[in-house]
DNA sequence: GAATGCATGGTTTTT
DNA sequence: CCATGCATTC
């Protein structure tokens, strides 16, 4: 008997079809770029679902971002009958681990002293907590920096070592003195009731050690678990998979060895290289067929990535027709640079490019992006920036965000110091007041606000029946103050919604009338306060006793690929190349191909004795070049300014290993005397994308290549569109090479697509 | 204890 | 160049 092929793989070709049947048992997918992976997970799950009758919450997906997680769910729900897939548990690695804390509240109360009401602190909250815990190991934050005692705390955590373990391990004075911050930090972290992001993995590990039923009842529930991204998971996302998946086995990892980008995060590339290793029994099946980009850009990347000796070997490959050449422009400075990409833009979009959604610019080092930001604004082409200064990091945000979290969390003392430090109400309040309360508190084993609290006349004193700290005059006043707005913050907590709570907070504590000078810039920045209360009014509707909560963990993990928000006016998109991985775009821009920055100086630098950074740059590189579909710019600049001085720009070495063939090179000085042209360059002003007497980087007449076999389109199936959703072909007309597609949309009407460019998913018949 | 002015040094990438 | 941190002064 035949069986009947399943429509979830109708499409598919031999080897993704296989990825996706082959659901018992390990499996390791090596896929290059845009060979389809995200199909893959997304017709497993399906797959599972309709075929194999696998109860959604069976199944256990993590994904690099939130933002992934979230349209895989869309595209999963899309491709099973019967609506959603309710129960899947799909999220990142790190939103994962709060689950799985938030829903053993005992356990980790008693195994791991966490109160259900524990933080998360960010990047800068613990940066303050580490100065303080180098301070109290008794060294200075001036010798020791603490970026980088934190970066030497994160890897000790990334390896599981405990303080005391890292001790044991030091080997040298150094390594003894960081593994004795360590502990501090961790005790400090502790008693604030707070996590930072390693213990979001780790912590979830010690759980399972410490309850193994905890660990047992999920092992159960668990029968599939799909990892994407797996060349960037680090040992301990390593330890975590391979505890859950024990018990059924069935686990299926999917990533690119060579797009392995945060090695400097202790993303370790043996897991998937061991893969095989460690699952003598698994599966391997590689997807080497690159649907995404234009022969061309194919065969740059493959050359690009040949020349690092780390990796597996294995040719990329692609039907696609060859598309345009990679035009490569040296342009004078960063300002210069700038400037042509925006033309650049600007003329593409006259012409074959209909929206900048379709544009992305790239960038190794969050600090370009400004250069690049200023030739957009004072351009009428709408941008979007990626990266950079998050919302949530903004000063006056993260002032405001302080008192909601010391409102949640009494013990988190790092924002009751931002408070002090940074709201009227804190004012008269120094390091000697502060010290005096904090003493108290702690002698008490009570929060330090309390100790605040109880210097208010009236107020009931905590434990004993003493009077409070024993504070003087002026900063009693101001203490008493402080005391009393936080009881008063306290009160009104449990009974109004997050943005009533906002307008009490910002009033209390003064924050408010900080700005009441109305200059322009006080008036810009008391709107980023105001888009603040906006964002907590959404909140308006969640349970109010659970409300704060979930906003709070929502800001401490949302990513800025997540709130990557496309606001209907078709934005550029501005983006590092970081965070770039796993996106695609038609047309793609990566700006500042030069050494000391793609690679990186600190690269440069290592190679000598560490050659691995270097190869990390590369494939950083091949990221890149893999998210263009149709189009790809390389950029440098012949001088650079670097804190505020010019310096010489040479070109990236990663240029020399592409074929001349596969370039149209712009420039008059690369590959021979790559700046001496630079200071007449300069004088000369080449802004213009057409003028310096350069010739057209891209013929008009370059024909449209198809990134993707055309599936066949026909009237009355319904198909899915990533951003109108849903709809129905009610026409197709055949042009050369491509199809021209009429979707009726019942939220946004009937739109005109041309097939290949729109990347329609067929979902079903009429 | 707070405001002002000067020095210093920092940029890799992020959940 | 800029942001942050420290010393000086009030």
């Amino acid at each position: 008997m035949v069986e009947q092929a399943s429509a979830l793989l109708a499409g598919l070709n031999p080897a993704q079809a296989e990825a996706v049947e082959t659901t018992e048992g390990p499996v390791l997918v090596v896929a290059g770029p845009g060979s389809g992976k995200t199909r893959v997970l997304t017709h497993r799950i399906a797959y599972l679902i309709e075929e194999r009758n696998v109860l959604p919450d069976q199944i256990l997906a993590v994904t690099f971002t939130n933002k992934a997680a979230r349209e895989m769910r869309a595209r999963v729900d899309r491709l099973i009958t019967g609506g959603a897939a309710t129960g899947l548990v799909m999220g990142t690695f790190h939103s994962l681990g709060v689950r799985f804390l938030r829903q053993n509240p005992g356990a980790v109360a008693d195994r791991l002293g966490l109160l259900p009401n524990f933080l998360i602190y960010d990047d800068s909250d613990q940066l303050a907590l580490v100065k303080s815990a180098i301070t109290a190991a008794g060294q200075d934050p001036k010798q020791l920096a603490p970026r980088r005692a934190l970066s030497r705390i994160s890897a000790a955590k990334g390896q599981l070592l405990t303080p005391s373990e890292a001790q044991a391990e030091a080997a040298t004075h150094d390594d003894e003195v960081i593994a004795r911050i360590y502990g501090r930090y961790q005790s400090m972290l502790r008693k604030a009731n707070a996590v930072d992001f390693d213990d979001l993995l780790a912590l979830p590990i010690r759980l399972f050690d410490e309850s193994p039923g905890v660990l047992a009842r999920y092992q159960e529930r668990y029968r599939y678990i799909l990892v994407d991204e797996y060349q960037d998971t680090n040992r301990v996302q390593y330890v975590l998979v391979s505890a859950l998946s024990q018990k059924w086995r069935n686990l299926f990892v999917v990533g690119d060895p060579d797009q392995s980008i945060y090695g400097w995060r202790q993303a370790d590339i043996r897991n998937i290289l061991d893969f095989e290793r460690d699952y003598p029994d698994a599966r391997r099946i590689d997807l080497e067929l690159n649907y995404r980009s234009t022969a061309r850009i194919v065969a740059v990347a493959d050359r690009v990535i040949r020349e690092n000796s780390q990796r597996l070997d294995r040719k990329l490959r692609t039907e696609n027709p060859e598309g345009s050449p990679v035009v490569l422009r040296e342009l004078s400075d960063q300002n210069h640079e700038a400037t042509f990409v925006v033309s650049e833009i600007r003329r593409l979009m006259r012409g074959q490019v209909s929206s900048g959604n379709d544009i992305a610019v790239m960038y190794r080092t969050t600090a370009q992006s400004r250069v690049l930001e200023e030739a957009f604004r004072t351009s009428d082409i709408p941008y979007r920036i990626v990266g950079g200064v998050r919302f949530y990091d903004r000063k006056e945000v993260k002032d405001v965000i302080a008192v909601l979290r010391l409102l949640h969390n009494p013990a988190d003392d790092v924002s009751l110091e931002r408070l002090i430090e940074n709201h009227p109400v804190g004012r008269g309040i120094g390091p000697k007041a502060l010290d005096a309360v904090r003493a108290w508190a702690t002698e008490r084993g009570v929060p330090t606000v309390d100790g605040f609290v109880a210097l208010v006349p009236g107020s009931a004193p905590p434990l004993g029946g003493d009077s409070g700290p024993t504070v003087s005059g002026s900063a009693r006043s101001a203490g008493q103050r402080l005391g009393a707005a936080l009881a008063q913050l306290r009160e009104s907590r449990g009974h109004l919604t997050l943005a009533a709570l906002f307008d009490e907070v910002v009033e209390r504590t003064g924050y408010r009338s900080a700005f009441d000078d109305e200059t322009e810039e006080a008036l810009q920045r008391w709107a980023n306060v105001l888009e603040l209360r906006a964002d907590l009014e959404r909140y308006d509707i969640v349970d109010p006793g659970e409300a704060l909560a979930t906003y709070l963990e929502q800001v401490a993990l949302v990513s800025d690929v997540d709130t990557m928000a496309d606001d209907g006016r078709g934005q550029v998109t501005l983006i590092t190349l970081h965070s770039a991985k796993g996106l695609e775009f038609p047309v793609v821009f990566i700006a500042g191909v030069e050494e000391g920055l793609l690679p990186i100086s600190r690269a440069v630098e290592a190679e000598f004795h560490d050659p691995l950074p270097m190869e990390e740059e590369r494939r950083l590189f091949y990221v890149g070049i893999t998210r263009a579909e149709r189009l790809l710019y390389l950029t440098y600049a012949g001088s650079r300014q670097v804190y505020g001085r010019y310096q010489p720009g040479v070109a990236s070495r990663f240029l020399a290993s592409i074929p001349q063939d596969a370039l149209q090179t712009l420039t008059r000085s690369f590959g021979g005397r790559p700046t001496s042209s630079r200071l007449a360059d300069r004088v000369r002003g080449d802004g213009g994308g057409s003028g310096g007497g350069w010739s057209s980087p891209m013929p008009e007449s370059a024909p449209p290549p198809r990134p993707e076999p055309l599936p066949d389109f026909a009237v009355g199936q319904r198909v899915f569109h990533a951003k109108f959703g849903e709809g129905r072909i009610a026409e197709v007309v055949d042009r050369p090479d491509d199809k021209e597609l009429a979707v009726e949309f019942p939220r946004h009407g009937k739109k005109r697509l041309m097939a290949s460019f729109a990347r329609l998913d067929i979902i079903g018949e009429s």
